[in-house]
DNA sequence: CTGAAAGCGCTAACAA
DNA sequence: TTGTTAGCGCTTTCAG
């Protein structure tokens, strides 16, 4: 199963197993010579380290990864944490462990949970950055430190981390539109309700679904955008005005997972079936507008698999050496009446939600 | 990283190593009394074995897995051989080999193939059963050898296999319906292209679509269901007769991977964009369909995906000691333009097209 | 700077 | 039926 190890490529360099330790890590204790010609020995030779012998010489975990990321809201966080959790697991006897270290909610406490984490010798960090600006300090920090950091579901943008893991929030909006438009056929008058615009993820979803929606449905109009801020009273409310004010509406997109006090607001409106509400996400509170057809369709954007290529990444990583892609956009899945009892919150088996 | 192994095991049942290896495998040299006393305290221990302890020690592969599924129609199958392959790797340190056997086409030489396979110690075997009747007799023996037998993409009913991963087709047949339904306002005639009626798979897809599809759109009608034998010849000719026959078709759902010809007989008889087609999977032909809108969704079975989670199921059943579940249905992807970018046809990174 | 040797948890061959 | 031992490929410690 693995071709070539330490002690062939040592036989090879006529030097001790010990040596070649040395050299393929880097360690100080051996000369620029004997480095270099074991190194190339072991190019040549394709080596590739058995991480088995690797992971039982060790005895303990060889591959830290920190994992700091809200708890609420349960509905997405809680299926990431599993994501993570549970690929974590499957490569344990590697020697992965997981440092799980939550904040409270998007942003509240990331600093300190991040600054503890950053203690424990990390190989990698996992985060959700709720304040990229504050926290970017941190992450070029712990870069440099050879820690690598992985945004999940939200960027951390101008810092150095080495990925990001989310749905492109353009496809998202624009797949949105797409289902929107075919929903609504000829004309159909549309408005939004998505968390706060200076999100990034938040205003580039906006952005992608009006643009994509004016041209695919020519002559219709985006009323209104609005802000929930992902606040289910502040959302109801504004939701309830909105429905009040435009008798055109037909159609609302709903760009986080906020959708029930909008679900609520059309009830007390008594407009269901009349406006067909695109959503984001799933959870079990919304299969009832599924089979009222007050949603249509939702758009998952899969925590649980962003978890788990999150571990898969940083293990291929420094297990196998491959390179972490600057970006890793997943599609997201799209949900309707038909195949949303497929999607259970969280799963604990092989490739949930896939 | 790991509690308590084996030596742990011997002090507390004061015996040596080598017995508690023969009570944990079961072997026969070994009294019936102390095996139990042995399982007793190892089960109080909570004990797991080390899996990166066993592969150094075995040192060639613990866990060998034979697949055999077809090589054409490449579409499919060159995915869903890529998801088997990578994610056999990817547990390689852990003692996992794949022996990739595969047979021409569907149900064509699977059973010399097969055959071979088991020959070689096999600890599971992943096959496409094309023909599960001839092959049933093999499954059974395969599985009172202890070897698990998983299908792919198609079951072998009424056979001992461990379980059997594709989508539902029930659920893929209401999904099209339900997106037909969506995409085609109040009554709209339509017909349905399939493979062969007598495949388990294909029926049910037919029969679910027909049933969701006049549920969501009384009043509407099936005009035809027309069986293709996925031979591109013989679905063009009856895709353009059909498409001659009914003034009143507004869409088709082709419920296998066969769609080209479908959208060359709609391109023949100047239907783009009059015709809608529901497709089935994904590849880069269908491209300009989508463009075109001739295609507006597919329903993508997620080959690759169906794969890794082959290899997974083995790798969680034998290593971890996880149950393998009598049928994993996995959720079919929904295609639309906005999103058909994102889902490679291969990719050989982490967690492929989820 | 380099070599030798012990040991991680497990399997397997051989002894008793 | 049970115990003992070598060794898988790697890391690490201690000598040289």
């Amino acid at each position: 199963m693995q071709r070539i190890g330490i002690p062939e490529i040592a036989r090879l360099a006529n030097v001790s197993i010990g040596t070649v330790d040395r050299a393929l890590h880097g360690r100080k204790e051996i000369s620029e010579s004997t480095r270099k010609r074991i190194l190339r020995i072991a190019k040549e030779l394709g080596y590739r380290p058995n991480l088995a012998a690797r992971a039982l010489s060790i005895g303990k975990s060889t591959l830290r990864i920190g994992v700091c990321i809200p708890r609420e809201v349960h509905y997405f966080y809680d299926q990431l944490r599993d994501g993570l959790l549970s690929e974590g697991r499957r490569f344990e006897a590697l020697g992965v462990e997981i440092l799980y270290q939550p904040c409270e909610r998007l942003g509240v406490g990331e600093i300190e949970r991040v600054k503890e984490l950053l203690g424990n010798g990390l190989q990698a960090l996992v985060v959700c950055p709720g304040d990229p600006h504050s926290l970017a300090q941190l992450i070029n920090q712990a870069e440099k430190q050879n820690v690598r950091v992985i945004c999940v579901a939200s960027d951390a943008p101008g810092t150095n981390r080495s990925t990001v893991i989310c749905v492109n929030p353009v496809v998202n909006g624009n797949l949105a539109a797409e289902l929107m438009s075919k929903l609504l056929p000829g004309k159909a008058d549309v408005a939004i309700i998505t968390g706060m615009i200076s999100t990034e993820d938040h205003r580039n979803k906006v952005e992608a679904f009006s643009r994509m929606y004016q041209q695919l449905s020519p002559g219709s109009r985006i009323l209104e955008v609005v802000e929930g801020h992902d606040d289910e009273d502040e959302t109801f409310q504004k939701a309830f005005v909105l429905l009040g004010r435009h008798k055109s509406l037909q159609g609302l997109y709903v760009s986080t997972a906020n959708c029930l006090p909008v679900c609520h607001a059309v009830g007390a409106r008594n407009l269901h079936g009349k406006i067909k509400v695109i959503a984001t996400d799933l959870f079990k509170e919304m299969m009832p507008y599924f089979e009222k057809g007050t949603i249509p369709a939702s758009i998952h954007q899969r925590p649980y698999v962003q978890g788990q290529i999150a571990v898969r990444l940083i293990v291929d990583y420094v297990a196998y050496g491959r390179p972490i892609p600057p970006t890793y956009y997943l599609s997201p899945h799209i949900v309707m009446r038909s195949n949303m009892q497929l999607f259970r919150e969280t799963r604990h088996d092989s490739l949930p939600e896939t």
